[in-house]
DNA sequence: CATAAATTCTGCGTATACGCATGTTTTTTG
DNA sequence: CAAAAAACATGCGTATACGCAGAATTTATG
């Protein structure tokens, strides 16, 4: 089978094996795979309205609610009116919220040995690039010029 | 960020962002990405027991017996006892099945040009091998040696 | 300044994605 | 060959993942 047709099916079947794991070891802490990836989202930039935080996940803003509804019912963050904008509300990590997110870091430091063992020096740096122009390849919004994205896109530098 | 923490985020990013694109792609046909891709797995090999599909799919049996009542619903598939095996089912797909994975194949065509000419030659192997590489080191079945799977394990060849 | 347009969250409907328990059938054991 | 164990599909409950429409609020326009 040619590359071509195989990455997709690889990158379903990489994506699928990780989230099933990562919902196996987070499941005794009491939240999802997902659930981990918000709050590790919070922890980095606290006080995000549900959109940026949607737009960081590369998520839906829909699917966030919906997540936040339960994670606030279980304290680990808290939601507020934005102070200047009456439409938005921003998002903010409670301290047992803080502190669970450190407690489920460590317990997946684990998974992300696992993955990273797995390469040869070098091959994780060279995978996460080729995973971030295949994303941004496919992103609609940056289709506009038509064919003209040979080169390999910056990926913006944090 | 060190590659071994942006790694996850980055294999999230990219399935997440190929299934919405899929998705939206095949909306028109009435199909949804996974409906694809199980399409798919029956169009290489006819005739599987639904566990035998889960397994291909990289998916969970149940979760597979759900999407298989739908699309038997739309007559896309068909499902047997088995003849041997009275607990089984075997699954086949029906001729509308087959006419429409091909109508699907095409529609899809763009997306996997789109993930292949973002990636230079020989890069879109290297991701796959990669993919797999991290794919199996997460399989907890295969993690029974420790750690001395350094070689890259040999796909089944089909 | 009043109206239109855009933005943000909410709610609803559908389709995965899984784990777990249950019922049936096959295979294994003694 | 009868009882136990294993394998397969089903059903249930929960949590995403989205698109889309609706309500409230802010921003843009005339």
């Amino acid at each position: 089978m040619d590359p071509k047709t195989e990455l997709p099916i690889a990158l379903r079947a990489s994506y699928l094996t990780l989230h099933r794991r990562s919902d196996a070891i987070f499941a005794p802490h009491g939240v999802t795979a997902d659930q981990f990836v918000l709050l590790a989202t919070l922890a980095r930039g606290n006080a995000l309205t549900q959109r940026e935080l949607a737009q960081r996940m590369d998520s839906d803003p829909s699917t966030v609610r919906a997540m936040l509804v339960l994670l606030e019912k279980h304290r680990l963050i808290r939601r507020e009116i934005h102070p200047e904008d009456g439409r938005a509300k921003t998002v903010y990590l409670t301290p047992a919220g803080q502190r669970k997110f450190r407690s489920l870091w460590k317990a997946g430091e684990r998974i992300r040995e696992q993955m990273f063992r797995s390469l040869q020096p070098g091959e994780a740096k060279t995978l996460v690039v080729l995973l971030k122009r295949i994303t941004s390849a496919l992103n609609p919004d940056l289709i506009r010029i038509g064919e003209s994205i040979s080169q390999h896109p910056q990926e913006d530098q944090t």
